[in-house]
DNA sequence: CGCGGAGTTGAAGCGTTTCAAACGGGGTGG
DNA sequence: CCACCCCGTTTGAAACGCTTCAACTCCGCG
């Protein structure tokens, strides 16, 4: 965001952490069907089919490791088991921007299946686990495992509809508000993924969450500490705990000012999806 | 953005255009499973399959006709034809955030095949044709036309990669480089379609152009005055012609003041995707 | 003809960006 | 083991640019 957050990317910020250890070694026999259908969300399929033939590897990255690397023309799917990652693009300008959070159960690598280069470079900000899926294997698994076939179109259906996230953070204009709507939502996932929705270990530091939020990164601590001393959280460098999570949700509800308060109560509480109308026939015309 | 650009989903205001005309009529023997391909950018299929007997049922929808409603259930997917599209989400607060625009060859309504609600509304811009594919016929028609199911895939991962766009719009600090970056992925869009590059018709008004760049209407205004007094573009009203397609690309590029001239020509040229490194095996650890 | 919406432009207030400095932790090397 | 340095984080202060409120024009439509 600011000029100063540029780093190019030739920059070798990744030649510390990662020379020593392997940064992405196989774990052999360690998944299974089952597992990799219950991270896609899938509801427990009562058929497991036959798991054990099925060439599922699993692959351990170490924190810092590069998954995905923008501009390669890699011909992988990945589905994380464990552990959490940043997707980032370097645009134009140079400017490293932060465009998803990946955690469990999170599919990375399907933009570049049919061809296409990385759109995006996936940095693994803890060790993680993943599944590796290839091109070259997912017809075939696809075809013995309909299961998993669905589990993975129904992931990248979440995928999909959870690429507005940051779009619908930078949308408030204060940044206290995009602060607390993204502690919000990666508080409801880590619940999703069966952490605690309150206590929070930000892998993220405040230049990467500037990113995200679309502020500077010193904007980022000042909106910490405003919402620190509102009594809406609990902040420890990366460590965070969310105290107040109604008020919160206040905060990320404001655009400026307090305007929503004046708002039909109404219209906030059904939604769009409560209307009843004759338009809503649009949407089925396969019906009509 | 701003408080008093806050339209409820409530609000009646599609009741105007669209009661007079059916907002969405079937058209029969319109489609073509060669048609369909081009438009997904699949490269001249030489073996066409029997398109004749597919059931591929095209449909035209009215300006301001509600293609995906959001909440409601759909389970449709399609693919525009011709025309254009907006996406759009109430956010909690009531406003209402614009997402992206679709134009021919996108696919919409992916995100809710898998059982959930449509995360976001699609409304017609000008008079649309679409591909309407129902979940109940697509495992049908991906099966005798595989060239079809490889074109959806391809399809959405372009859709995948793309979701990114408005992000690295709004990762611009002034007004001035997000509506510069705006136009330009507008215009390279409108080139892919076949359309011309340089003369933009903006279907969207300006408070939907103020809601992708994340600022203020009267923001998208000034900017669009400030541009054109600078001579990188002409406009009348929604009608722009841009005049100097790499200045403008300069002003897409500056963040604030002129920091990026100062940057290491080497960095901007090469790219991310350029760089060689024993870190690209990482890309690829099937083939370690 | 008048109303209402869309777009433009002006002026003022204010929040963010920017530049700067200081603090703290973690690592390295003496 | 301690000093040192680097980097992430925090906080301060000033300036810029955006948001906001407001007025005005243009245009389509009832």
């Amino acid at each position: 965001m600011t000029a100063h957050d540029i780093r190019f990317a030739d920059h070798a910020s990744h030649a510390d952490g990662a020379t020593r250890r392997n940064p992405l070694i196989p774990l052999p026999d360690q998944g299974s069907l089952g597992e990799l259908l219950s991270l896609l969300g899938q509801p427990d399929d009562p058929a497991p089919a036959a798991s054990a033939d099925l060439p599922l590897s699993v692959w351990r990255l170490a924190q810092d490791g590069v998954l995905l690397r923008e501009g390669s023309a890699g011909q992988t799917l990945y589905v994380v088991r464990s552990g959490s990652l940043k997707c980032q693009k370097t645009l134009e300008d140079g400017y490293e921007q932060v465009l998803a959070l990946a955690l469990a159960g999170d599919l990375l690598g399907f933009e570049s299946l049919h061809g296409a280069r990385r759109p995006c470079s996936a940095i693994a900000l803890e060790d993680c686990t993943v599944y590796a899926l290839p091109t070259t294997e997912l017809r075939d698994l696809a075809q013995r495992a309909p299961a998993l076939d669905a589990a993975l179109r129904a992931g990248l259906s979440r995928q999909l509809a959870r690429a507005t996230d940051t779009t619908e953070i930078m949308a408030a204009v204060s940044s206290d508000a995009r602060l607390a709507r993204f502690l919000l939502r990666l508080s409801t996932r880590m619940a999703d993924v069966g952490r605690s929705p309150r206590r929070l270990r930000l892998r993220l530091g405040r230049r990467d969450i500037a990113s995200l939020l679309g502020v500077a990164h010193e904007t980022v601590s000042r909106s910490f500490s405003t919402l620190a001393d509102a009594g809406l959280l609990r902040v420890d460098n990366r460590e965070v705990e969310l105290l107040d999570l109604d008020a919160l949700r206040a905060r990320a509800r404001i655009t400026r000012g307090l305007h929503v308060d004046a708002l039909p109560a109404a219209a906030r509480a059904s939604g769009p999806a409560a209307r009843s109308s004759w338009w809503s026939a649009l949407d089925t015309p396969a019906a009509a």
